[in-house]
DNA sequence: ATTTTTTGATTGATCGTTCAATCAATTTAT
DNA sequence: ATAAATTGATTGAACGATCAATCAAAAAAT
């Protein structure tokens, strides 16, 4: 069986059309009728894959997730020292694949429902937990061994990028400022805090 | 002249109910006949006094944005300093008035909707653009005259703590850090960006 | 022949909206 | 003072549309 089985692609076709229309017609718009006529396929459809509307929500949400995993996963194994690393998670976060319409219209939709759904909530501290480890480890190879304080410095400089990569992607998303700008920004800061440590 | 109106009453009860609702259910479970119960009302009553469901979400918005710049305006009216006014707008963006699980549900509901709604949209716009112009104001009256490139500065570190202060919110919101985390958080970023011009 | 895939019709519920009708309060006219 | 007229408040039912879910049956694949 070289080809893949009919179940993985008729997931994929509708997961992708579920994107599609949460980006066109937002979350009140996205129907079982409509997302399975934009894959081409029969409302019955879903049922039979996902068993429930829910459980396709879900699965787009992860797909989304996966990919944002993956890119991290990716950038970070060309990277070859701790600061490319640090780059590498700053590029993979704000990454124009993270800005493209129809990605920040589903991150928009499930923030509004993470507080709502216990599973979307899981999935949604599952991806922000990843990101805050992957910048912790990559600072803890590139601080000083002997910087007084180091673990509080780590977890500091580590929430705030984090924070800032949220506030950063979000500004972008709603029109505020443009993709290119938000990893120049972020990069600033971690050059900013690093300095701030040379000269103390 | 006919009976005596009572319109500002009930369109408040009718909002209030709105916000509620849309903590408790989300988006997709605030149908009108669940908002209007909760308000002790008929669901006709929203097009009496709204005309729209449309309507109804926009003066739930206009009126969770109006306490946030209401709350602004108080704060600054009582800070007697440039420094003081700064620390005025983080202490009304991220005061504990907006974590209440209630705003954040609205907050968050909205920004998923901001760009499918052109009136939403626009209420989004003002209440981004209204805080930026005050930080601007603030960092105006507290920069030395004399520093270089004063205007770009003024930007950027207006720009950062703008961006700073939705990445707090929302990782609060979604249950990262604690809301009081949030303004010791952006009160050093401030700290800091001040050291760092005076440190040149 | 059996299983998997797909359709399309159907169900019952719920949605937002509309509207006629009634009730309550207030003013105006007598 | 009393009645008539006016206006706002409110309901409850009905509307057509749409929803997610179900299911029997056909089609395709194995």
């Amino acid at each position: 069986m070289g080809r893949r089985s009919i179940k993985t692609q008729r997931r994929d076709d509708l997961i992708r059309a579920c994107i599609q229309t949460l980006h066109d017609d937002g979350w009140e718009g996205a129907s079982l009728a409509r997302i399975a006529k934009r894959a081409g396929l029969s409302a019955g459809l879903v049922a039979h894959y996902f068993g429930d509307k829910a459980e396709l929500m879900e699965a787009t949400m992860r797909h989304i997730c996966f990919a944002l995993w993956r890119r991290q996963a990716d950038l970070l194994a060309t990277a070859d020292s701790p600061a490319r690393r640090l780059h590498a998670l700053i590029a993979a976060n704000l990454g124009s694949d993270q800005f493209s319409a129809e990605t920040t219209a589903v991150w928009l939709s499930f923030w509004a429902r993470v507080t709502h759904s216990k599973r979307l909530g899981r999935i949604h501290r599952i991806t922000t937990a990843r990101l805050a480890s992957n910048v912790r480890h990559a600072l803890g190879a590139l601080l000083p061994r002997e910087l007084p304080d180091r673990e509080a410095e780590i977890r500091r400089i580590g929430l705030g990028l984090a924070v800032l990569i949220d506030g950063l992607w979000l500004r972008a998303a709603l029109g505020g400022i443009s993709p290119t700008e938000t990893q120049a920004l972020a990069l600033s800061y971690v050059d900013a805090e690093f300095a701030r440590l040379a000269n103390r």
